[in-house]
Parts: structure tokens; sequence; C-alpha cells
DNA sequence: AATGTCATCAACCGCTCGCTC
DNA sequence: AGAGCGAGCGGTTGATGACAT
């Protein structure tokens, strides 16, 4: 389907230019993806007003930024979000909240629109399953005490399918995403509820304050490592729900008024100091993430469409340098 | 097989920010 | 100082495919 629109309120172009220009709308077609990755090879990113003037697109700037950055861009990368970016988005929103470009500054190859889109499609449909805002502190302590913690888990057990190391060998193994993994945030809703019964149930009148044992977290004893998709945590009884809430929760002890906190071991990811650095995540307990991650770049569903434009895209130069 | 519903993601829109003059 | 402009950001929409009925 094709629109055409005679004036773009936001492309700062004249009366008189935007009404001889026939603007073109929606999908890109492979013609105008070729003239726009043509005329950047050429003359570079930015400028996109004039750009789009230039090069004869039918396109407003803004649409050829937006196209460029988030498709065409050669670096950009594609396909599933891994575990370690899901992990590190949930992360970093709990920090910035919506700031998407700023998040996506620490996510290489991904663009704020897949990640704000990860998001809205992921993360808000499983809080609005849990009928509570994405902004609720319970939410919040969802993601913070159950979801994280288990996909720090899930990342040790792929890291540990592929021979418990820095990952540098190009293994599948650490090429498990949330979709092809049988794996969902369906279990911890199911979880959370529980917690809600059993919060309620102590007289918690906040459900949102929980705590999370620490045994449930060890790989040993870990159902989901043991290829279950069941979520194995306990749940202790609060008695001072603002003292639990504010420990942190890696400190030395792993105790605190007879309560037993969530803690990896010695040779778990030390998730809690990645609280504090996010960029942490990457090399923690001679975990590789940062490889792990370029390896994944070949394994989880890159886009071979984008190769074969870019191929095509350099057949063509090299057609038009030898003038055939 | 036809239709309806849902999930995903590319693209658009309005607004703000920052730079230049 | 402030107007004009370009670039970027975050929210939203719409097309499309997958899945369910």
């Amino acid at each position: 389907m094709e629109h055409h629109v005679k004036v773009d309120s936001s492309s700062n172009q004249s009366n008189e230019e935007l009404d001889e220009m026939d603007l073109r709308r929606g999908p890109w077609t492979v013609e105008e993806d070729f003239a726009l990755m043509n005329y950047v090879a050429h003359h570079g990113e930015g400028r996109w007003n004039s750009l789009a003037r230039s090069s004869g697109l039918k396109r407003t700037g803004k649409s050829c930024r937006l196209r460029w950055l988030n498709y065409l861009r050669p670096d950009v990368r594609r396909g599933n979000i891994t575990l370690e970016e899901q992990l590190l988005i949930l992360e970093l929103h709990s920090q910035w909240g919506n700031r998407w470009s700023k998040i996506a500054q620490h996510l290489p190859g991904r663009t704020d629109n897949e990640i704000k889109n990860y998001w809205r499609t992921r993360v808000q449909k499983h809080a609005k399953q849990l009928k509570c805002d994405v902004n609720s502190k319970q939410f919040k302590d969802t993601m913070r005490y159950l979801w994280m913690p288990r996909l720090v888990e899930r990342i040790q057990a792929a890291a540990a399918a592929s021979g418990g190391s820095s990952s540098t060998s190009g293994t599948t193994a650490t090429a498990v995403t949330y979709q092809n993994q049988n794996c969902n945030m369906d279990d911890d809703i199911a979880q959370f509820n529980n917690m809600v019964v059993q919060s309620n149930m102590n007289s918690c009148n906040n459900y949102g304050n929980f705590q999370i044992n620490q045994s449930s977290y060890t790989p040993e004893n870990s159902s989901t490592a043991a290829s279950s998709d069941s979520f194995g945590t306990q749940v202790s009884p609060i008695s001072d729900l603002t003292d639990c809430y504010n420990y942190p929760i890696n400190q030395g002890n792993n105790t605190h008024n007879n309560q037993t906190y969530y803690q990896p071991n010695a040779n778990q990811l030390a998730y809690g100091e990645s609280l504090t650095s996010p960029g942490g995540y990457f090399s923690h307990q001679g975990v590789n993430y940062q490889a792990m991650d370029q390896d994944n770049r070949w394994m989880d569903g890159g886009d071979a469409h984008d190769d074969n434009l870019w191929d095509m895209w350099s057949l063509q130069q090299q057609m038009n340098n030898n003038n055939i």
C-alpha cells in the first residue's frame, strides 16, 4: 500500500515547496532504499532534509532519517532480543524509564524503536495481565525480584550449556532467546499470583513487597535450569515491608530480620553488582556476555534480507564504477 | 476454507531541544 | 534575547502475518 501526502507539518519546509512535492508515505520500496543507501554512502549521514531534497527521494527528512537509523544502517542488529539484552533493558528501564534512545545506546545495534516495541509488546503486556500499572511499585518489584533473577539464571544456564566460560566459540547455546526457549513470563505471572496470595495471607497489605528465598535461585536446584517451566521460587512471609524492600539484595549478609534474601552464590553472576553498573553485565564471574552477544548476532535470526540488500547495493556500486 | 483476533514492528506524528544568526 | 530551523525523542498508528475459532 502506498500513501501520499501533500503537507508534512513537521518537515520544516515551506508551503510552496510542499505544494510542489508529492511526498510519499508508508513502507519503503527497494528502489528507495537503494537511493538512500547510495546517497548516504557518498555524502554521509545527517542534514536529513537537504538529503531528502537532493537525493530525489519523495520523502521527508524525518522519514529518511528513520529509515536509515532503524533499518538501513549497516550496523543495525536485527532478530530476537536475547536474554542478556532483555536483562539489560529491564535494568536500564528501571533506572531511566522510557528513555529509549538512552537505553538503546547500551545495546549495540539495537534501535530505540526496537526497544520501545519490545517493551510495549512484551513487558507492558504482562503488566496488563498482572492487572497492575507498568510503573507501579509492585510491577517493578516483580521485574526486579522475579524476572530479572530468572533471566540471570537462564543466562547462566545457557553459558553452562556452552561450556561455562566466555563463549567465543560460536556455539548455539548462548543464542537462546525469550521466544524460542519455551519459557515466558506467563510462568512468572502464576508465580506472582502465588506471591500475592501468600503475601496477603501474611497480612501484607502491599503485595508488591515480597522476598525470594536464596535457595530458589541456585542453578543446582532451579526448576528452570532443570528444564522445567515452573518457577521454583519460595516466598517468605514479610514482617517489615519497608525494610525488606530497601535492603540491598547483594550485601554481605543474606539474612535480615530472620528472613532470607536472594543473593547469587559465588559461582553465579553477581547480579546485585550490576544494579549499580549496567555495563557490568558483560564482565562478571568469567562470563563474557559481550562475547556471547557477539556470537548471538550469527545465531538468533539475523535477517538475511538485510545482508542481501547490502550485497545487492555493493554489486550495483561495482557495476556503476565499471560503467556496466 | 473463511473469518476473527492478537502480536509484532515499521513508520508516522507532534513535540522538544539545541544550534545558529 | 528570541526567532527560525534541523534533528532527535517518545507516543501512537496501521499493515501484516500468525494463530484460533
